[in-house]
DNA sequence: TATTGTTATACTCTATAACTATA
DNA sequence: TATAGTTATAGAGTATAACAATA
């Protein structure tokens, strides 16, 4: 069991999970999860809902409230789409942006303090073969 | 974004469980979940629920429904504990025994295969450093 | 007919609180 | 009083199916 990837790639993402939460999720009111959608439409602005949900490989149905609380919170907003009305285009607002810098600098922190016992090369390492796992 | 090691982290081991689900899942019908349990009751044969619930880091209530599970599937039995009638001693039953090493036959074939791109002395490397992330 | 966003619904995993039977 | 197991309940996070509006 020791020597199978599988667990320790788990426990590993458990434990950052857990940090995660107790950092930047308490400071920010972030969640991991909402992170992600809020770099990928930082990332690719003007992108569709469904576009997102493509991106982010869960149905289009489960976005929906994400959508939902990104654009409460004031970070997002869903604009019309000229040349289809069934669409919206995705953008960050300003104080979204403003916002998700102070959030990735937490991020940044919190990633470096999770692999504070490596040095800057192993990291690199690790993230080069994390990288190649899966298919 | 590209560098962080949660990211990578958290996309690694999604694709693993999704790895897992399409080969042990559907062959042994064993979730990572109950794989996980199934492993550190074989290797702490008369330990209580309590204790279960503790090295699996979850609430005891939430041990429940999962040792209901593998008892209905005939992997493991409740047995009496002599000196305190309010707790379980949770064991492998004979046939738990068989299928589970049948199940890590399955489990170590996926390990394996979800890092066929890595050479042998390469996983070890990233198994090494997993350990040593969180803190 | 097909697609976009939405809603209703359900399922998994987890937690908290309260209960019971013991200790 | 405290502990072990259980139950009821709730909240994320996800999926499927069906719907209205639009293409």
């Amino acid at each position: 069991m020791v020597d199978e990837l599988g667990f320790h790639l788990r426990r590993a993402q458990v434990a950052a999970f857990k940090q995660f939460a107790q950092t930047v999720t308490q400071a920010e009111d972030i969640t991991p999860g909402l992170y992600g959608m809020l770099q990928v439409i930082a990332n690719n602005p003007g992108l569709t809902q469904s576009a997102l949900a493509e991106a982010m490989e869960v149905d289009r149905s489960s976005i929906v409230k994400v959508v939902n609380q990104l654009e409460d919170k004031g970070l997002i907003i869903r604009a019309a789409v000229p040349n289809d009305r069934r669409s919206y285009s995705l953008r960050m607002t300003a104080q979204g942006k403003l916002s998700l810098a102070r959030i990735e600098d937490a991020v940044m922190r919190q990633d470096r303090d999770f692999s504070a016992a490596l040095t800057e090369t192993e990291r690199g390492v690790l993230i080069g073969l994390l990288k190649r796992l899966g298919k």
